[in-house]
DNA sequence: CTGAAAGCGCTAACAA
DNA sequence: TTGTTAGCGCTTTCAG
């Protein structure tokens, strides 16, 4: 029962003095640490750092401060790594490397810490996530091709047991059906990374199959760039040969060359809502779980043009 | 004095029965965290996510875990993120955010909590830091210019209150001058920021002022960008019309339209240096101060030809 | 060399 | 309502 002025002045005078409370004697106190961890695939990868600024933002402006924890894309590393935020006792966890069955689920729960999903999510039900529609994001990458013209659309597939990977490529299989256009298994390839590499790898493999096709679908941005190196070594041009298309409009996707066709999706928005999740979570130990989904955008760029030879 | 065997056998045990020491209780007692905190201007300009991954590993084999903060390069945010790792009582900093002058090395020192820069450093002396031969890379580049013909080179400098932005715009001076081509002032425009907007500005003012230059040297990869930009507006093309260069080889720098020629710094040896560099500090606090200067190395591509026309 | 106990700085429960 | 105190789980000191 002070005013709120006296108990300003009062914290500004100690802050004067100097006087911190010592986190860790509360910590020790109350288990609580203040502190959530954030787990990421591949910080390299630049759509996680968009995500990462969202749930700083959200998570810090609530007192809370986040450890980001890096896994290389090595499933090994994310144990390791959970296992250390687990030591560090953090109070929550978001979770941006999940695959569709993942090991570290039953590990959080086993703990009951709470945690949420961004990105990717898992075949599960009763987790919470944040991702965004892969469906509706393929289906407006294979109308845009489809109005241009182009009818034989090859896709290049990310790892099936990712959420993004499968739900891209089964979108795709129904985005195709719903233009009249039947996907041909032959214009199918799989890739055991979202790597450029892979990329490469894959839409080697696709025109070394004899081609017959005018475009080429990746499963993201990273795969779509492979596809140009793999254009570029055999002499052919995009879009004038080949169009080819990205996912995520990661940072600089309108500055390649040539600039990406792709599907924006608001990272910094979804990384806002798993944390605000988050928050209720840890709040409330016992409020419900929720799936969001957010809606993308298609980012039409240079990589894609009609087909010059009635494709 | 125990068998080696048998301590593993006990902590193997002890993990079994889901015993884990309390971070807590043991940092009350000895005032360690065991946590690191770093300090980046920009999580999503692509140079600094392999510094903190260098900065990781070595942190992470030593025990220690990252506290990672973004101040998306707002000076007040630094503090503030400052204030708080200080609140979290981390044991020791790394800051890339580091200006010419700055207000944050003070504040370390009065706290003594150990602090190492990288990246960018101090005008100060007596500060470990870890950073790369701005002079040196500049001076490949101009040579490289040089050698292709250009006479007539324009420089788009970065902030002169960041060591990077003021060592390279001296580096280009005397690289001129070493070439033999005295720098033209009305050919050299600063930027407020390393981004690519400041760089297209920068670049548009260069080109208005008459032009009468053959190639662009740019202060980063951004700033690069956003010339890419400015000459595209005015249907230039590059390098036809004017030859560009970037520095950082930023991820991607070789994947753009055209790719760019550009300097590369061992980013994750730099942020693996700085996290030695901070251990020696963390264990002996009377170590005494280092300075690491790495050696960077030019990368020619496709933004850099030879003068259409004399240059 | 082994085992008991004090105390780090805070919160929460309790007594006054 | 206010002031006192036990105790969180460790490390470290000190007595046995």
């Amino acid at each position: 029962m002070v005013t709120e002025e006296m108990a300003a002045r009062v914290e500004h005078a100690a802050a004067e003095m100097g006087y911190r409370p010592n986190p860790f004697a509360y910590s020790l106190k109350t288990n609580r640490s203040f502190a959530v961890g954030v787990l990421i695939p591949d910080l390299t990868n630049p759509v996680f750092p968009p995500i990462i600024r969202g749930v700083e933002r959200t998570l810090g402006d609530a007192g809370y401060t986040v450890i980001l924890a890096n896994s290389d894309n090595q499933g090994d590393r994310e144990l390791v790594n959970l296992e250390e935020l687990k030591t560090r006792q953090v109070d929550g966890l978001i979770l941006a490397t999940a695959h569709r069955e993942d090991a570290l689920i039953a590990l959080c729960r086993a703990e009951e810490i709470p945690f949420v999903l961004v990105n990717r999510r898992s075949d599960e039900d009763g987790v919470s996530s944040v991702v965004a529609d892969d469906a509706a994001g393929v289906r407006a990458v294979v109308s845009h091709l489809a109005t241009l013209g182009h009818r034989r659309i090859a896709y290049i597939a990310g790892p099936q047991n990712l959420s993004t990977g499968l739900g891209r490529y089964r979108g795709f299989l129904d985005a195709m059906r719903g233009e009249g256009l039947e996907p041909a298994p032959d214009l199918i390839a799989f890739c055991d990374a979202f790597t450029e590499k892979e990329g490469f790898r894959a839409a080697r493999d696709l025109l070394a199959g004899g081609g017959g096709f005018s475009a080429i679908v990746a499963g993201n941005d990273l795969l779509a760039l492979g596809c140009y190196d793999a254009l570029a070594d055999l002499g052919l041009r995009c879009p004038e040969d080949i169009s080819v298309t990205g996912y995520n409009d990661m940072p600089f996707a309108d500055k390649f060359a040539p600039p990406l066709t792709t599907v924006r999706i608001p990272l910094d928005r979804m990384g806002a809502a798993a944390a605000k999740l988050l928050l209720r979570h840890m709040q409330d130990a016992g409020a419900g779980t929720q799936s969001m989904m957010l809606t993308p955008e298609l980012m039409v760029r240079g990589s894609t043009a009609r087909p010059s030879s009635g494709g």
